[in-house]
DNA sequence: TCAAGTCTATGATAAATGTCATATAATTTC
DNA sequence: GAAATTATATGACATTTATCATAGACTTGA
């Protein structure tokens, strides 16, 4: 079985604060699991007790409206820990988590996670920095939710997700989401993103081959993102 | 002075978790500050260097989008803790604060913090669990504003307002904000929250006297909040 | 107390966005 | 590999929301 001292995922997030020994033991207890894509990890309302280390793959966080239409909060990939927010608060989850793409996570019991934080104040604060992080990140996009035109979201949206994914060898953004999907993420109808996506292409910030998407002018489309 | 170990507030927040000790310290090197209603407490890009915990008042924490509009992201009130974000993230402060009512708020040095996180494993734990509150509102509150319509938000809103600030003798709301806050709030122009406002009158949900606002059927909101 | 400024209210209109309908393309399933 | 299903695309139209204009109500400060 793979070790967590021998990963090097570990160095991409908070794992990396932990002492040799917090890792033998955490090493001990955990499981690696594997989910194909569309596979979920858990769903809104579940308890689940432990936090999942992604190894690679992505996945998508989303929540159900009353309406029934999910909205896509964040993506994660390899490096990111998955619900921790749960363990810390003592709540159920809050957010269904989907793969889109095959994923490796390690599920780490919740006891090892609070032991390391009552025992290593470096990897306590080094939570807390993320959770915070985390917090920052929401609330920008709140912000942005709340003034942006559907039209700035989308550009945002393109930025953010060449930014955080990159691209594949062809230039083609490393990650592969239907236009429903594209459209919860901006929050907005799927018609109008299928919409805006044609107008970008017809101008040239991007281009489009079925779902795959290439970023083509990013500085044009951070014009549009700030309203020119 | 005013002695941390018997102030009232503490209980409201992760201060309770503290030992004599450690409150004994904090009061030593707290401050004891006054705010006028539209004061600013802090502005975004400030490097701050302590929290600051509510005695009471409110006020109301906002980011200036590109084109200059405010977004009002959330409120606080007494027994809230201001700026740990900042501090636990090592970053600069990211939103405005800006006091609503008169305010009096404990600044307490972030070393005082720090040290608490790093002695204190119920303290670091309490934290972490309000900044994790506050990051499942966060996502709830991107979800709603990403799936709902104005009217739907101003109704969460006049809901959320009574649940938060509660009401004064005469059932007036116990928080009193121009049209254009509550636009901000609800991520609308000030034109449409005006006319949505009297809609909402004239429908009997609400009754309006200048700025002071009552709600009157909460039932009736909280129907027209999910779409009926 | 009055004049200036700000806030609230409302109409008219424009712009953005959502919804419904339909057609084609892509994908899945048997 | 053909039929069924699902995803994408686009037009037509309805609805929502923003913007601009204007007027009266309310505050505030000299």
């Amino acid at each position: 079985m793979s070790k967590c001292q021998q990963c090097i995922i570990r160095e991409f997030n908070t794992l990396r604060s932990l002492t040799a020994d917090e890792l033998k033991t955490m090493s001990k207890e955990k499981d690696v699991l594997t989910f194909k894509k569309g596979d979920i990890i858990f769903k809104e309302g579940n308890a689940i007790n432990g936090v999942y280390c992604v190894k690679h793959g992505i996945c998508k966080l989303s929540k159900l409206n009353a309406n029934g239409k999910e909205q896509i909060v964040r993506f994660m990939k390899g490096g990111d820990m998955l619900g921790y927010r749960s363990i810390l608060s003592e709540e159920p989850v809050t957010l269904t988590v989907t793969a889109l793409k095959d994923m490796e996570a390690c599920y780490i019991p919740k006891k090892e996670i609070l032991d390391a934080i009552k025992e290593n104040p470096k990897f306590s604060l080094d939570m807390m920095k993320t959770v915070c992080g985390d917090l920052r990140d929401a609330n920008a996009s709140l912000s942005n939710m709340a003034q942006k035109s559907v039209k700035e979201r989308l550009a945002d949206t393109m930025i953010f997700l060449k930014e955080t994914f990159g691209e594949d060898e062809d230039g083609y953004l490393d990650i592969v989401l239907t236009r429903e999907e594209i459209a919860s993420v901006v929050g907005t109808a799927t018609e109008s993103a299928i919409r805006l996506l044609s107008e970008f292409k017809k101008k040239g910030f991007i281009e489009l081959t079925g779902k795959r998407l290439k970023v083509i002018d990013e500085v044009g489309l951070l014009k549009l993102s700030q309203g020119f």
